[in-house]
DNA sequence: GATTTACAGTTCGTATACAAAGGATATAAA
DNA sequence: TTTATATCCTTTGTATACGAACTGTAAATC
């Protein structure tokens, strides 16, 4: 729960947006735990089973994800083999992204860990709630 | 504004609470930049100045930060002559914090700067949705 | 075709985040 | 009072985030 706090500063939308964030992500963490993946890693996949092949340009577009960000949460999973880089035979700036085998066989398990962490937020609001509050979040962003 | 995304995750409440954060943090940071400031260091001068002599463990607590992550940010203001660490007379394991002289005569403006960035938040939406909102939020934390 | 410009990725530096372990000190218990 | 436990804080290691500079390649323009 929310401790006392100076002022008005509990009715700061940066501060807010940022705890519940932060509370947000640590649950996911947890779950995510038992398959070596972080938060981010995982959303790299959920982004490359929508669509393989993709670029690292285009998924840090897609995830509004800094290049630079990008760049190294996508060596770190070559390197624990859960995407593979190809390069492009016709552009040699590019190298295309592929999830591996190894993420191929956990995708319905990591998905419905998603769907879990999402529902374990929701579950506290009533249906109107959920949708009045994800509006909301969308129109930030 | 929000590009094209995978299946429902544009429905997933972690994605969009961590987008919605980047989007205010990365708006705030801006404002921030010209008195050389981050937003977690403004954070712990709002904290300071709502109760000055605080411990580094009673700061945490306040703004809901780990114990680790306030170390550093601490360390940085001190070099940066944001904040004083004064030794406590009668418990050696306690430092306690105040903002410096730099920091009180910057006061009404920075907090001024955190009151503006809110609002540019709040502006998108009516009073109702704004109240709304942050009880949403709060009830995340 | 040579030059300019645009784009893709990487690398570097700095600042969170946080788990885990360590060092120092205070307090409770035996 | 010696031992055990609890706190405070720091340090270490890993993972984002992101601005800025840099390399390499493609596309556009002259």
């Amino acid at each position: 729960m929310m401790p006392k706090l100076p002022e008005d500063l509990p009715e700061c939308m940066v501060f807010l947006l940022g705890k519940a964030y932060q509370k947000a992500h640590a649950n996911f963490k947890k779950q995510l735990k038992p398959y070596g993946l972080t938060n981010m890693q995982h959303l790299v996949l959920e982004g490359l089973w929508y669509q393989e092949g993709m670029t690292a340009a285009e998924l840090g577009k897609l995830l509004i994800m800094d290049k630079a960000t990008v760049s190294g949460i996508l060596e770190r999973m070559v390197e624990t083999g859960w995407i593979v880089k190809k390069p492009d035979p016709d552009d040699g700036r590019i190298q295309r992204l592929y999830p591996s085998e190894k993420a191929g066989q956990l995708q319905e398990r990591l998905v419905g860990e998603r769907k879990k962490a999402n529902q374990q937020i929701l579950k506290k609001f009533s249906i109107e709630e959920q949708l009045l509050f994800k509006r909301l979040l969308r129109d930030l962003i």
